[in-house]
DNA sequence: TTTTTATATGCAAAGGCTTGCATAAGTGAT
DNA sequence: ATCACTTATGCAAGCCTTTGCATATAAAAA
């Protein structure tokens, strides 16, 4: 569990508000990790009762007020103490592939269109993921470190897309020859 | 969430206790779902109030007895009505890759030992997947329809892990250069 | 002017998972 | 006899996550 390092991760550059992290959890560290806004908002409030994010209102003109939210040293140390503790590699716990222990002959066409629902959201996310490679990333050896790390994380994304797209595709196969016997 | 059809899902084809279960989620279905055996436990005394798994106990020699557990048809049921279920992608989830998100210098070394362990388990889980393709699914063509799904799941972990695996050469390699500059 | 949409934050209840502890039967080693 | 280990099951507390609801400001559309 990894939620308020998360956080505090995506709080290293940029102070945010709740509703503006829930959004950038849409795209950057948010590719790899998903929040919804009241676990993020209950996690802002553990965090700052533990000393580890400050927070401030900011006025604004056309829109309601926020509470912006930046990192303490404490918070910097923690995260930084984080870093080296060991953390285990997880399990997909995804959902198609116990599905797929359950394949039989009346249920094949709906595995189909599932593993081409996958296959279509796949190929966006990678588009996306290249789309963001192009435009910051073209040339990795000359970023600074921390900007190095980040792009490592994105080949992960990157290297996982297309796995899983060819996974689906040689699915796709067997399945489509399961169907035409 | 679908632990509880990970669950029933196992019992498909044999009756289980509890400790059984919570073994053969060390490999089978359990290569891609791990849970603990009190998250078992718990499960299957939800699934049993609920009348989808029925319970007997087993005398046994040389051993405590056991509470064997079964699918009954409200499970059977149940469980192929989920199939039918539209599921989301997960995210990966990977602490790891929040972790490459605050590479340093400082810690680069320990990205390194890291991604190290990481490459290395992951090398034996491809050893374990391939072992288990080599000895039951050599012929995947052949088999009945669903230990072709089984077949299908296995290899989208042995792709994955593939994946991981060259992802961890291609993040050492560029760490490498970091730390030689 | 009422409704809808986007921005912005939060409470409360329920449900799921983890951690720590507890129990118990039987085997094998010291 | 005692200790350690494996098999086998479970409770209880705490923590994390999800779901549903609630509120409020402001712009834009109907």
């Amino acid at each position: 569990m990894a939620l308020s390092q998360a956080i505090m991760t995506a709080l290293i550059e940029d102070d945010m508000s709740g509703y503006e992290l829930a959004q950038s959890f849409d795209s950057s560290l948010g590719l790899f990790w998903r929040a919804s806004h009241q676990q993020i908002y209950q996690e802002l409030k553990k965090l700052s009762d533990k000393g580890h994010l400050n927070k401030r209102e900011v006025s604004q003109t056309g829109k309601p007020n926020k509470i912006v939210y930046g990192l303490t040293q404490s918070g910097r140390e923690a995260l930084q103490q984080w870093v080296y503790q060991d953390s285990k590699v997880q399990e997909a716990k995804d959902d198609l592939l116990v599905k797929l222990y359950n394949l039989d002959a009346s249920n094949v066409s709906h595995m189909v269109t599932e593993l081409e629902g996958r296959r279509e959201s796949m190929m966006q996310r990678l588009y996306l993921y290249e789309r963001i490679r192009r435009r910051h990333y073209a040339e990795p050896d000359s970023l600074p470190i921390r900007r190095q790390g980040v792009y490592l994380a994105l080949l992960g994304g990157i290297r996982n897309a297309e796995q899983y797209l060819s996974w689906c595709d040689e699915a796709l196969k067997q399945l489509g020859a399961i169907n035409s016997n």
